[in-house]
DNA sequence: GACCGTTTTTTGATCGATCAAATTTCTTTT
DNA sequence: AAAAGAAATTTGATCGATCAAAAAACGGTC
């Protein structure tokens, strides 16, 4: 063996005086392998410091132990931290896994459907996590047309039964989020919880929405408190919390975001209720900074989650994928409080 | 050819009534093939849906096209944003050049070296990108010995000659920011500019401290004013700027994070001094939020730079990496004033 | 039209591993 | 101790592409 040149599976077989075949079977089913050659061809691969070719391998099997995730335009706010943390999880676990995570970046859904068939032609990755996944999602019917495993972080929003989703998903509770920061402010507030969240209809907006209405309904006597509207900015919400600390009595305010939270925390803080109780959501770097209380997402447990959607249960040695089973499940969040 | 499957390179050349080689050149190096038998082969190629299998090109090419970044385990705080837009930038401008990014999770340095291992002798990568390097980094020694490829985004804090790092390297210039950041005090605030760092000494701090006592010291007449010491919270951060304030006579605060400026910020207006102007550094979401003027790090700029350095200058055909040159580059940042 | 030099196309070998089947070695049984 | 069966090991084929060299087609010259 050339020195600066690594060593193969051949040289390897040579150095033990054994075959390929042998050599190969101590890596990946010992069980056939009496103990002592398996001694000797571990020494071996010891002494060349050997480890497989990956490309070699993987054309043969067919099989990549790649995980394709795409990584969006960065968002800029507050809320892309989200998918930065499970990017995060992800990796972490994959690798206890032997998985690999690979990352392609796509600016449009042509673009995205563009990489899908190049992963799908060329072998590229052996599942897809898909992210942001919308009603009627050309890139699920994709992935099911060329057969490629895929999981989504985030529900099928639309599909009125989320049992027919028709791909497997994984995604935050916000509902049970906003129920226990609304149940936390009723105990250690007051009556009169607010909530504030985006103007216009969204999936994740109206989650997040009815974990409070569902708690504020059954519990408080009076009428639920008003619901304020505020764009996705800090000095929208800020403006809305000022207008509404003017006519109405509030114990404390539920927030869809973080950013909602630091507005109205600035109302609270220059308007002289600096006791008013706030619960942000998302519990990014800047709540934590202000002291704010937050939902956390526990985007790790989605990673965990979506990997053994795709993979089956941990420690199942590395196989076939197995086609997911359509199913989805939602992940409970945490609420932070400080 | 049976459905389901995808096409080979030879089901092309099959239907197109050429030879593989022939259809590998229409590829890879159309120059070498006329016109009429182009289109033939081309045609053909829409015509199934080929796209070449990436496994076997990399087996018999030797090279991978892909890069790998470690993914640091998730810090938690503010600054670990600069890193996940770094690689952010970095995937969507590697896949402009026909790159992937394969991240790897590391939790110690022996976990990193053993992966860099298994690079090298698995062929996984072509090149590599580290970060935080530290002087006498064992991964960079490791990289060189194994003949990897490879960068750094962080100087190598501690080699004298930064000229003379035996490694390419990219980082952010932090004095410039700081200067930056201290030249629109003293315009806009006044003289008075103080800067809220770290209480030990580290690379980073200590650059981002010199560009606030380069520019003060010959700009103001008055002996500079006290440098603030302050951990990594906002909490001390805030005790500090309150005591600071009651002694001392401050027009503006210069601030090594954006989590000092949010300390110092919220000291300012619970002290009355809602008009002290303070300049953070790393300009996130937080800061963002707050309205505080920031340092933008451009880590675009970095990915971008990172990338020539290893791979050549944009629009290179994707060749054999380049051992790439061992020198540095410093991106300036930009200060974002709100 | 025969000859020679280019250009274009094809053929055979190879990258480094695993699969499938054949062969050898070891156990057990009678 | 021979035969049958099980276990361990080896051999040949293969995954799908590119490289290197050989063969065929082309173009121009005399």
């Amino acid at each position: 063996m050339v020195p600066g040149k690594v060593a193969t599976i051949e040289d390897v077989a040579r150095a033990a005086g054994v075959s390929r075949q042998t050599v190969s079977n101590v890596i990946n089913a010992p069980s056939k392998v009496r103990e002592p050659t398996q001694r000797k061809v571990q020494a071996a691969i010891e002494a060349l410091g050997y480890s497989p070719n990956a490309m070699a391998r993987r054309l043969r099997t067919q099989r990549t132990s790649t995980i394709g995730v795409r990584l969006d335009a960065f968002s800029g706010g507050i809320s892309g931290v989200v998918l930065d943390r499970f990017v995060h999880a992800l990796t972490e676990h994959a690798s206890t896994r032997g998985l690999r995570v690979l990352l392609y970046a796509a600016r449009t859904v042509d673009d995205e459907l563009r990489h899908i068939n190049e992963f799908a032609d060329g072998g590229e990755v052996d599942a897809i996590i898909l992210t942001n996944t919308a009603p009627g999602d050309p890139r699920a019917a994709r992935l099911r047309e060329r057969g490629i495993p895929f999981a989504a972080f985030g529900r099928p929003w639309g599909a009125h039964d989320l049992e027919k989703a028709g791909h497997p998903w994984v995604d935050i509770d916000g509902a049970a989020g906003t129920r226990a920061a609304t149940e936390h402010l009723l105990e250690r507030a007051g009556r009169r919880i607010a909530f504030l969240g985006w103007p216009s209809d969204s999936g994740t907006g109206d989650d997040r929405e009815r974990g409070w209405r569902e708690t504020i309904g059954p519990r408080a006597g009076d009428p639920s408190a008003p619901r304020l509207i505020s764009a996705e900015t800090v000095p929208e919400a800020q403006a809305a919390v000022r207008s509404l600390l003017q006519d109405n009595d509030i114990d404390g305010i539920v927030c869809a975001t973080d950013v909602h939270a630091i507005g109205a925390h600035l109302a609270a803080v220059r308007g002289g209720r600096s006791d008013l109780q706030i619960v942000g959501f998302d519990n990014t770097a800047a709540a934590e900074a202000l002291g704010l209380s937050s939902v956390e997402q526990l985007p790790e447990e989605v990673a965990t989650a979506i990997l053994e959607m795709l993979m089956g249960p941990e420690g199942t040695k590395i196989s076939r994928p197995p086609t997911p089973t359509p199913t989805g499940r939602l992940v409970e969040p945490e609420l932070i409080v400080r």
